[in-house]
DNA sequence: CGTGGTCAAGCGGTA
DNA sequence: TACCGCTTGACCACG
């Protein structure tokens, strides 16, 4: 099995490209709130530029986005125009991920919750989705986001059954780029892997979010069927992998990966599937995954191709 | 100079 | 019932 590692949004040695700006703190500026905004931006496009100079230069070749590259950009009040004003710039990351041959994708925060009854809220997470159409397009990458299934509003059948219905109502291109994930309070596999069977979408596995939130169901049962969802996608399958950070606040994350943990997993997953990318989502982001590889290779004979990708 | 509260938005869970 | 975490950082008031 080719195992292909990646990490979210930043590169602790190099400045975030994920500065903000508060709507409150808008406002005060006046007159002054767009050209702040404006230097915000033109900050962090430059600081992910320098992100995926690095990812190429370790051989990091999946890397998620962090969302909040352009701030304000689906704030109701704030209207700028997020992808002409920056065509150029689109443009030139776009290359870079192209050029360098990164896999991107983008997580969403907590506002985006596809199954809620309450229209504002729903209208606000399709206008979420919209932004992150837009900056694929504007990037020209085909670039996915992962989604959880939002809310449990008292009964989980409804609430399935909810976001089923307003999924079947998205525009088309909104529909194509939606990945689903486990979550680790409400939606566990089981329940995920029914709802991408049914929309024919790929079923992105937490292994933390399932350590946290299963009804005893073994991993291993259902791992064909969730490599399945994405077996007409196109896509390689990916999933999520982090460590608790402790016995005690098991669904925290943990700065770092318990390797002993990671090496058990592939071993399980190598008998289901011949390739996989494996984001890891620890505090110490991009150093948790050269530590880890480190252990690898000290603990395995795994065959490393480069510096994140390996086979098992 | 360092710390803690606040910021647009939603949920479920815990004390 | 009120706060916490999810993710993640700026900026302000205060000591």
């Amino acid at each position: 099995m080719r195992v292909c590692l990646g990490y979210v949004a930043l590169a602790l040695p190099l400045p975030s490209a994920s500065k903000t700006l508060t709507y409150t703190n808008y406002e005060k500026l006046g007159s002054n709130a767009l050209p702040k905004l404006n230097d915000i931006i033109l900050n962090n496009f430059h600081n992910l530029k320098e992100i995926l100079k690095y990812n190429y230069a370790n051989n990091v070749h999946f890397y998620r986005l962090s969302h909040h590259l352009i701030p304000l950009a689906t704030h109701p009040s704030v209207h700028f125009d997020y992808i002409k004003n920056y065509q150029n710039y689109w443009q030139e990351i776009g290359l870079f991920f192209k050029k360098y041959n990164i896999r991107t994708d983008t997580h969403p925060d907590q506002f985006c919750v596809l199954n809620s009854p309450n229209k504002e809220v729903l209208n606000n997470s399709i206008r979420i989705l919209e932004y992150n159409k837009n900056i694929f397009n504007a990037m020209e990458i085909e670039g996915k986001v992962i989604l959880h299934v939002g809310g449990l509003f008292n009964d989980k059948e409804k609430a399935i059954q909810r976001f089923i219905k307003n999924f079947q109502k998205l525009d088309k291109t909104l529909q194509e780029m939606i990945l689903l994930e486990n979550d680790d309070k409400v939606f566990n596999i089981k329940d995920v892997l029914k709802i991408c069977e049914t929309l024919k979408i790929p079923m992105v596995l937490d292994y933390h979010h399932y350590k946290c939130n299963n009804e005893g169901e073994d991993i291993k049962d259902y791992l064909p069927r969730i490599i399945k969802t994405w077996n007409n996608s196109g896509l390689m399958p990916k999933m999520h992998f982090s460590s608790p950070k402790s016995i005690y606040a098991k669904r925290s994350h943990s700065d770092y990966i318990n390797a002993g943990d990671f090496i058990v997993f592939l071993e399980l997953l190598k008998n289901f599937t011949d390739e996989i990318y494996i984001m890891l989502e620890c505090k110490a982001k991009d150093d948790a995954l050269f530590r880890l590889v480190r252990e690898l290779k000290y603990k395995t004979n795994y065959k490393f191709i480069n510096e994140t990708t390996f086979v098992v």
